[in-house]
DNA sequence: GTGAAAGCGCTAACAA
DNA sequence: TTGTTAGCGCTTTCAC
């Protein structure tokens, strides 16, 4: 008598993987009965449930994520867009963002803008074809008009690092502000009275917050804000290169400098040893974002760290909170950094009085 | 008389976008007819074919992708596995593949695998299950079961950067072997005689490759391989940390060491920094991979530069080539690196006679 | 508890 | 040149 109909050829199946119809057909029952064993939803009896998993095994059987996702609502794609993942900090978010995605089964596409506007929005249109449920985006700082246009066609979003102008949206970033600031009275309390400041492009919120923490620190520092101390750059290393070098060729050069992402930092360092100036003797060096090799760096380079990873989870956690429920309250949250003191800070007057190694990072 | 059909609210619409079959009514076409404008196929009438294009316009039409993918045989999506996105290395080989793909509308699904076996496993099931045209990966090392069981199922393979056993797939890699020779060369000719190596994990075609080729060129100049010399890491920087402790603890430590990943040289760096020992004067030290941050230390760090890029262009160019022609003859290229002498493997006896600069990187 | 059947949005025969 | 139609593989009512 017949075991099964089990057409075609049993083993030799060369391409074809096997569909949710030959699971149905091998263990005798409907492909609905399979698919509620798969999803785990609907009863089904022990049985037959038995009889579906061997023929999955057997079969080696897959679902076909593209079919289902065609057929669902929710495809369980997050669209995010950064600037450039070879920038170790959008690495780091990325990381974050996908650990809290893998664990809700959700895939993570990932577009770079690299900074360009017209790249960005590319990317974006790739989402929204791609149906995603969800996009995280670290905004190149110019229109709104699409994010708000995304948003009107009910698709969560959630800023991340960047906040962009007007618009109210979920979004995850740090305390800029706060932190170039602190980093200011460090340099202050070490004695230093002319500080300079390696600024980011003016469109994006991180620059102009770190910058407005460079001013607000000098003058509570009572000191005078000098335009010729801020040298602006585009947050990459070539440009951060470029300003030190300005702010080294000023008649009065600064003692000090704060520079506004990790990136210029590499430039900025790589300018001063080229001048052959040795940190922090004659010129104290303040960077943002902690990266790996900061503290491989000779000396080891003071920095403003921030929590990246965890901006990450933030955002993933808010994207799907929003996902859950489209209409709960819009949430902005906003993160403390971290002023590791290494030992390119110090400054000629204190050096010695000052124990860096006691304050360094417990990692 | 009826101008068109248009059902439904035209301007509310406030989630569901818009499909093939609004264009088509909008339009007065068959499905068939905007499926034709959209991919360029078929003949289709200058006057129709304005009609369809206004009608996608106003209704900011943008095909659904999952739908188009589960129809055709082809799902444009290439699945990429390495081993950690915030190594440099990895960052760039990524950047490399995703800009062939973008260039021919592929997508870029992205898993990391931490160099931990089961989760490479992991991604691979998920790649299949989003029935990826093909699959871009730099293994673990370990089982290369997997790989001939996707590619007996007909899925085309690309191996990148490191090159599974005996396993036959078109692959990118590196001319190891002669990269690390090349090295422990230009050591020796600086008078180096005890060069140590902090080599990696057995199991990566890579780590073996580059002790072989600090054998090698050990061998070739006549000098003794001395087991306590090659230290052992996991291509992470802790590792690279403990491993030059060993080899500085040694009772005869070596002048000169040669690191086998960019992480490590990382760690080892910290540790050379923390004996306060200098380079390259107590201590000479050459790296794999050039860095963002090589040029950016003091002193600047020689390394064996390696194409990541390129490896990353060529290898999704491989995939795709094996895509169109399943049946074509397995490739194995094998790129040249360079070593960017820099100023961290002078020798005491040399120094001052070797001009680096001039040899500096025409970056 | 289980199956039949409709259909997600699209493309590709096949007709006309 | 254009339209009709049959699915791609899956989930999900809706009956039974």
């Amino acid at each position: 008598m017949p075991k099964h109909s089990d057409e075609a050829s049993p083993t030799e199946a060369v391409h074809n993987p096997s569909t949710i119809k030959d699971v149905a057909e091998r263990a005798r029952v409907s492909t609905a009965t399979v698919s509620r064993v798969i999803s785990g939803s609907g009863r089904v009896s022990k049985r037959l449930e038995q009889r579906v998993r061997n023929a999955i095994l057997t079969l080696d059987y897959r679902p076909n994520q593209v079919a289902r996702r065609l057929r669902k609502r929710n495809t369980q794609i997050v669209g995010v867009v950064i600037s450039d993942i070879q920038n170790p900090f959008f690495a780091a978010l990325v990381e974050g963002i996908d650990s809290i995605l893998k664990q809700n089964d959700y895939l993570l596409l990932l577009g770079s803008s690299s900074e360009n506007p017209q790249r960005e929005q590319q990317h974006l249109r790739t989402f929204l074809s791609e149906v995603v449920s969800g996009i995280i985006f670290a905004t190149t700082g110019e229109d709104t008009d699409i994010y708000s246009r995304i948003q009107q066609e009910g698709i969560p979003l959630v800023a991340v690092d960047r906040k962009p102008g007007d618009f109210e949206v979920d979004s995850v970033q740090v305390a800029n502000e706060a932190a170039a600031s602190q980093a200011i009275d460090h340099l202050v309390a070490e004695g230093h009275q002319r500080i300079g400041l390696i600024a980011g492009p003016s469109q994006l919120s991180t620059a102009m917050q770190r910058l407005a923490g460079y001013r607000c620190g000098l003058q509570a520092a009572g000191l005078p804000i000098d335009p010729d101390l801020i040298q602006g750059g585009d947050f990459r290393q070539p440009s951060g290169y470029q300003a030190m070098r300005r702010l080294l060729e000023l008649p009065r050069p600064p003692s000090a400098v704060l520079v506004s992402n990790n990136l210029m930092t590499l430039g900025a360092l790589q300018m001063i040893h080229e001048r052959g100036l040795h940190i922090p003797q004659e010129i104290a060096l303040i960077g943002f974002d902690d990266m790996p090799w900061a503290s491989s760096l000779r000396p080891a380079l003071t920095v403003i760290a921030q929590p990246v990873y965890e901006m990450g989870v933030l955002a993933a956690q808010l994207l799907l909170a929003r996902i859950q429920e489209p209409h709960k309250r819009i949430e902005q949250i906003v993160l403390d950094t971290e002023l590791i003191v290494r030992a390119s800070c110090w400054c000629l007057g204190s050096q010695g009085t000052y124990s860096t190694q006691a304050i360094e990072e417990k990692l």
